[in-house]
DNA sequence: ATAGTTGCAAAAGTTTTGCATTGTA
DNA sequence: TACAATGCAAAACTTTTGCAACTAT
């Protein structure tokens, strides 16, 4: 077992994923996953993107995000009104938020425990559960 | 003391807020206050604001929710890309965010407990701890 | 009167959609 | 070749800003 990142190509990861593995798609899974867990905007990625001399437009990198959260493959952090974040760290975790920098910083889900939680109302079930600490600087 | 909600004005609440009670905040936070607590967006607010005659911008709901947030009369809530909530439930409390419903509903502090809060990073402190349950019908 | 505040039209962002183009079987 | 999937320009949102008009002192 590999402790860095159980790793697999980009290309591999897409196919399991039943993602064609075009030339943009890729072009964007290496920037994301190829490397260290990051949180990125599409805005960010997009002139990552440009700066690579990747030719894509804004619109396709949104696409892609969406069709990445929906494989599972990246989750979506809103944290921000008018702007999302893309996490590449799909394992169970929280996150701080520094509202100064406006960065997000994961916090394991053993670093901290939510208990009691109410009974969800009839009908329905748990999606998930966000944990945000909004940390200002001091 | 009265339990329904300490009633005070809602001309003295802005007064006391260091806000001119205007004909437009004055309608806009009659709207919000006096009743039930809830969960708003602009683009509610100003629709009710038009059903109940009062003429106001788009952009003063906006400035106007702004400025009762940064008083401390609202407390906005961003759970969906692309649209903030403002709840004028001010006291310490999480959210169940119903997804297919984009709608949210209170959980009292209380009811819900977050422990082993990890240390905060160098240089900052906790401004607020949002904990979103995320629901979908089942 | 006038200094500060307010309210809104216009601008700026971010995100989504519709459809011509491309790629695959 | 046919058929579905893709990528992007253009459109649709939500939110912010700059400044003319207004208000309370």
């Amino acid at each position: 077992m590999n402790l860095v990142r159980p790793y697999t190509g980009v290309l591999d990861r897409l196919k399991a994923a039943g993602l064609r593995p075009t030339r943009q798609r890729l072009a964007l899974a290496k920037l994301l996953f190829e490397g260290e867990d990051r949180h990125v905007t599409a805005e960010q990625l997009h002139s990552e993107a440009h700066t690579a001399n990747i030719k894509v437009s804004l619109a396709t990198v949104y696409n892609t995000l969406h069709q990445f959260t929906e494989a599972e493959l990246l989750r979506e952090v809103v944290v921000e009104p008018g702007r999302s974040y893309f996490d590449t760290n799909i394992s169970d975790h929280h996150h701080f938020f520094h509202e100064d920098e406006s960065e997000l910083t994961d916090i394991p889900a053993t670093a901290l425990s939510v208990a009691n939680l109410p009974a969800t109302p009839k009908g329905t079930e748990v999606k998930r559960v966000d944990v945000i600490i909004r940390l200002k600087s001091s």
